[in-house]
DNA sequence: AAAACGTGGAA
DNA sequence: TTTCCAAGTTT
């Protein structure tokens, strides 16, 4: 029988993807692009962020010349903000600092902000063709049923041992058919449901196939209970403009414009008066809206005031936006739905 | 080292 | 409806 990698990449050249808008050439900062985005996100939702975002700030130039508002903007409803900003700042340190040429190591790759080893070897092995292992959510699920590895693989023993396989399993050429190989096989038949083992070039050896366990393995997060958490959003409505605030740079929806918020249970006309000082003239309370982050599921209570007319007091961190102008804005996900509802 | 960090698709 | 989790990293 071939090698393992040898058949990954056999399998790769016939069967894999080769279209995707991240593939057309070889170019380092489309790739590192594409690898941000696809963090803990699936390819479909990622394709046409990627399409606007390469269209609007091409290369590593267009990209550290940007304003951080419009990056974030561009990233509305992708979600972990945080890639973003660290996109951004990356840009920035490589022009200012690295002649503006994108680094080839994986250990320089990896010293970039928000790109970890993972990351850092996809880039290395796609964009220059670096002999290194990735270990992305379908490498752990093909190495944990090929190999039979049990334990959940984001337990740090368990990945550990599932780099380890990563690593030794490397072919001496073809990298990059062999890493996509790998990302292709775990997202189109080594599924997580229902893998398609009859279509699978390294089913003859998997232990998961052999020993009937691919619904095993890998074992899944240990599960806790999702805490529930309630606030409520202002819609502050001065002559047709809403009220945006700029959030903390750190925390949730880091960076983004938002609604202010409340306690549930706090008084809106006396928290708009004391906080803001504005004069609410009518109060309506809009329908709830519920949003489900990773870690806590939040209960969002609208309530839109009417201002009189107050505008000329915007403070710094506040703008005052028409319901259209908002949504180019870099929102959370659940406040554009919120305008979208408001503005119809 | 556990928790924070978003959103949407699929089962 | 609920649960799981997707090309993970940072603190």
């Amino acid at each position: 029988m071939k090698s393992f990698a040898s058949r990954i990449v056999l399998w790769q050249r016939q069967h894999g993807r080769h279209a995707l808008p991240w593939q057309t050439d070889r170019d380092p900062y489309r790739v590192w692009l594409s690898e941000i985005m696809l963090q803990q996100t699936q390819v479909a939702t990622v394709i046409p962020y990627f399409e606007r975002f390469v269209s609007r700030f091409p290369d590593l130039a267009a990209l550290a010349a940007a304003h951080e508002d419009e990056v974030l903007a561009l990233w509305s409803g992708l979600g972990y903000y945080s890639r973003a900003r660290n996109l951004h700042a990356a840009a920035r340190r490589l022009v200012a600092g690295n002649g503006g040429c994108f680094p080839e190591a994986p250990e320089a790759i990896a010293e970039l902000p928000g790109v970890g080893r993972s990351t850092a070897a996809a880039i290395a092995a796609l964009a220059f063709g670096r002999r290194c292992a990735i270990l992305d959510g379908n490498v752990k699920r093909v190495l944990a049923r090929h190999g039979g590895i049990g334990g959940w693989p984001g337990d740090k023993k368990v990945e550990a041992a599932l780099w380890s396989v990563a690593e030794s399993r490397l072919p001496e050429s073809g990298i990059e058919a062999y890493t996509q190989g790998m990302m292709d096989l775990g997202a189109l038949v080594c599924t997580r449901s229902r893998p398609a083992c009859d279509a699978c070039p390294v089913s003859a050896d998997c232990v998961a196939h052999i020993e009937r366990r691919t619904g095993e393995l890998p074992a899944p997060r240990p599960r806790r209970a999702l805490p529930e958490r309630e606030v409520q959003m202002l819609l502050l409505v001065d002559r047709g403009k809403l009220m945006l605030e700029k959030r903390p740079a750190s925390g949730i929806w880091g960076g983004l414009w938002s609604l202010p918020e409340l306690d549930a249970d706090a008084d809106a006309l006396a928290h708009c008066r004391d906080r803001y000082r504005f004069v609410a003239l009518e109060r309506h309370v809009l329908p709830p809206l519920a949003h489900t982050f990773t870690h806590f599921r939040l209960q969002i209570r609208p309530v839109r005031l009417a201002l009189e007319p107050c505008r000329a007091a915007a403070a710094p961190g506040q703008i005052w936006l028409s319901p259209a102008e908002a949504l180019d804005a870099a929102l959370p996900a659940p406040v554009r739905t919120l305008l979208k509802r408001f503005a119809a």
